[in-house]
DNA sequence: GTTGCGTCCTGGACGC
DNA sequence: TGCGTCCAGGACGCAA
């Protein structure tokens, strides 16, 4: 389940592979939430840029290829023929440096996009997203303003993008849990809005730095990350806790499994 | 405008 | 061993 380190650490490989490479050719799926990928025939890629969990390939004639990666999408360089007999490969598209680039996604949540640059409108999400988290002028004030009033679950906020972008489910409980904040309450103090963004900056700099969380199906274009053997509170649920040593606890807040701990998390 | 829930989608885990 | 059921979850659409 690629969040912000994820796609980041996908962004990063990609750059070197695709700017100033021209798509000969691309082909999809049938299902609508991938046959826009065709529709980037012809251009240039100008840039690999990022915003939140959504790639954003810039291309020379002002628009943008979007893609974002779902549960379960990978992107993946390659260049021969049997590739395309993928029955998970739900898009594809030809450089003319005779490499190809590759989007296979075995359930299907992923989907690209190609809009003009700036205009959002077609992806909800991405419209109404809240700042990136390591914008340096973006500080704990600024996330309280954007969550106070609200009625959802702290955690549910989190997961909407809306106060913050690129936080997906992993982080957002090893963010809640280090700052000692239970997911499901539904208001927050400046203060502790503070010291969540800090640690939410802190979980995803480690997710990036180790090269991203591998659970089931993410890898970037150069293998797995290591994140997953240092995660302290997600789907350690029945474990104990690493800092009172107290039992994590396991539910369901709006639809999403949720681990936490009843003494740290108050 | 906001909130909460259902839907999409399929491999893997689990129980019988 | 084989079958059926449940679970995982990001984004979006829809109803209230």
């Amino acid at each position: 389940m690629p969040e912000l380190p994820e796609v980041e650490t996908i962004r990063r490989q990609l750059e070197p592979r695709l700017v100033d490479r021209r798509i000969l050719e691309a082909g999809s799926h049938e299902s609508t939430k991938f046959t826009p990928a065709r529709e980037a025939t012809g251009a240039r890629v100008e840039a690999v840029g990022r915003r939140g969990k959504y790639l954003m390939i810039r291309l020379n004639d002002g628009r943008d290829l979007v893609v974002h990666l779902g549960m379960t999408g990978q992107l993946r360089s390659g260049g021969d023929e049997d590739e395309l007999a993928d029955p998970y490969l739900r898009a594809w598209w030809d450089l003319d440096d005779g490499t190809r680039l590759l989007f296979r996604d075995v359930r299907r949540f992923g989907r690209i996009h190609v809009v003009r640059r700036g205009h959002h409108d077609g992806i909800p999400t991405l419209r109404g997203m809240g700042p990136e988290p390591f914008d340096e002028t973006f500080d704990g004030a600024q996330l309280w303003e954007r969550m106070r009033g609200r009625k959802q679950r702290l955690k549910t906020q989190l997961l909407s993008q809306r106060p913050v972008a690129g936080v997906g489910n992993i982080y957002a409980d090893e963010a809640l849990f280090g700052a000692g904040i239970n997911p499901a309450l539904r208001r927050i103090s400046v203060e502790r809005a503070t010291r969540l963004l800090e640690e939410i900056r802190r979980v995803l700099a480690l997710g990036l730095q180790r090269g991203g969380t591998t659970l089931r199906d993410y890898r970037s274009l150069e293998g797995q990350g290591s994140n997953q053997f240092h995660l302290v509170c997600y789907g350690r649920a029945g474990e104990e806790c690493v800092r009172c040593g107290g039992e994590l606890r396991g539910r369901v807040i709006d639809a999403r499994s949720t681990t936490w701990c009843p003494n740290c998390q108050t």
